[in-house]
DNA sequence: TTGTAAGCGTTATCAT
DNA sequence: ATGATAACGCTTACAA
């Protein structure tokens, strides 16, 4: 009872050959007399099969391990779509979600040098220098999906968010608008951070002025934290008796709770205020008005992940390989009206 | 090249014991010099680790498959997390996609036999002969997520999902409707089946009358089949000359589809035409108008799975549980106006 | 630090 | 149909 019970305990048990014991639990060729003993005794000792030892004897497919901070979030579940219909005859994947724990890549990369898998994607939110002296260590392949600084020899999809940002400020001036604000993300984050930069980058090629008041950051990437945040600034420009007719922001999601701080100021969205997002959700096609928004393309980051670990696979010395994919600018009603 | 290099091999290449290969591959004790060799033979024949032939020796946790029809689907996405969350300590989670194809759960039963994992649950959409059958003669532990007929002695959870469209009934009966339609689901599904069924039981039991024309049958359970569903229902409804002040949807997203195709009628939400869901999805609330809908508690029901399977590590010989989780109405304003 | 050899738990091969 | 035994690819005492 103290130790796992093995094949061997069980053949023991049923007193006839270990042989015979796994025979007769894989239903090979077995008497239906002894199936019913060895059953019978791996009941009675409680005996589970153990699936490594099969796998290895087997000789199953390979592993690929997925880790994502947020199984929830809906670019994770697209590039796992697309990872695994990539990978389809090639492996099996799982998804192991991290949170958003300080070291999470970092214990990923510790189970799977324990054998939880042959070949790792992962989405890292920060790049330590621990991490990325564990990527450089690592004996099992493993592609890294967004922003990586130079000087780290690994797979690596990633795609400009600062431009996605971009994308959208030239889009709002475009449509007219010149007093633009935006919702940041947590700057403790690679998106955050990155995104940032875009709006500043932007907003001083277009000459427009940034203003302090503006200017908020949302504490999560979240609906609610849209909601708070876009409060926040909306009360801001009121009270300062400041201008707004546009207002990026980090993510879909809280381009979403921006819309509903909208109208709770009675705001219409597009004719007072725009509102764009990113990343190009379900939501932003479902939601009304339906959102403007930029595609980073998980979908497309998933697949030629996938494609760069099979690759890997078949021939492991080949040098690394870095690839972009570009935003595209999904116009829709909330920043243009009468969209579709 | 032919065949797939082991360290036995790479140990050769490198004019080594296989031990050394071993440690200068995973860091433990070996001179730079050999360290140098080995990598270097190691890339030069292209090795990569067996993670199962390590696994099998370091002695990992164990491997759980979730099996889901779509992992896009947002109750897989919340069941997933809470299996997660709830096997943390004990097991590594991975989901599989199983698609609709036929045999969706039986490629799944077959790869978990060549030692796929220790563990499974699934949420089959269809339980065929066949899996029954499998699932009967599965060696290893199995938590089917979903309704089944009586005589399979294996650990469930399911939800009765009828009863949670006669909660939706109920309340817009409640809220004065009588002339309610539905958008069922794929008659060949499950969930299309039990909740076609609920709603035929809930009306009658109201004594309302079911006019043929106020029930229509949505290709699959997608926002594109809700609006087309509802499209086709409205149109019929409105050239038969019928009445109607209800939508009863089979999910979620159909309702949402729904929504939008009442807007295309310049129908008001929920003036003229009340509209209900079931899932609770995050959508639900997020929508405008938000969507009063039947939660169906996912999380709920894989965390339950989760336990059940850990509890049958534990005692693989304790007898099969069954149990239920009851469903939620949650009350919004497509139903009654004015909530926030 | 390095090599030798013994497993890890299972299934496949070959006799019987 | 059953039993003895050799793999599967790797790590780790133990000895050198």
């Amino acid at each position: 009872m103290a130790t796992k019970p093995t094949l061997h305990e069980v053949a023991a048990a049923a007193g006839v050959s270990q042989a015979s014991a796994s025979r007769a639990l894989t239903g090979r060729s077995a008497s239906p007399d002894m199936v019913r003993k060895v059953r019978r005794a791996a009941k009675s000792i409680g005996y589970l099969p153990d699936a490594t030892a099969r796998a290895l004897r087997l000789g199953g497919r390979r592993q690929v391990v997925f880790g994502v901070a947020d199984i929830g979030n809906p670019n994770y579940v697209q590039m796992l779509r697309a990872i695994e219909e990539e990978l389809d005859e090639t492996a099996n994947v799982s998804v192991t979600a991290l949170g958003r724990r300080e070291n999470q890549s970092l214990e990923l990369l510790r189970m799977i040098s324990m054998g939880a898998g042959d070949g790792l994607i992962i989405t890292p939110i920060q790049v330590t220098r621990a991490l990325r002296q564990a990527i450089r260590e690592s004996v099992v392949p493993i592609v890294v999906i967004g922003r990586l600084e130079p000087g780290l020899e690994v797979d690596n999809v990633f795609v400009d968010s600062s431009e996605a940002v971009q994308m959208a400020v030239d889009h709002l001036v475009e449509a007219g608008r010149s007093h633009i604000g935006m919702i940041h993300g947590p700057e403790n984050t690679n998106p955050g951070k990155v995104r940032r930069a875009g709006f500043h980058t932007a907003m001083a090629r277009h000459e427009l002025s940034r203003v302090a008041v503006r200017e908020v950051t949302a504490t999560d990437f979240t609906h609610a934290a849209g909601v708070e945040a876009a409060t926040r600034l909306l009360s801001a420009v009121k009270a300062e008796g400041e201008q707004l007719d546009a207002i990026v922001c980090v993510n879909d999601l809280v381009a979403i709770g921006a819309l509903h701080a909208a109208d709770q100021f009675g705001l219409k969205v597009p004719e007072d205020v725009a509102v764009t997002g990113i990343d190009d959700t379900d939501l932003a096609s479902l939601y009304k008005p339906s959102l403007t928004s930029v595609s980073l393309h998980s979908d497309e980051r998933g697949r030629v992940a996938a494609q760069m670990l099979r690759d890997r696979f078949e021939d492991p010395s080949r040098p690394p390989r870095k690839e972009a994919v570009q935003p595209t600018l999904k116009i829709r009603s909330s920043t243009i009206g009468e969209a579709r």
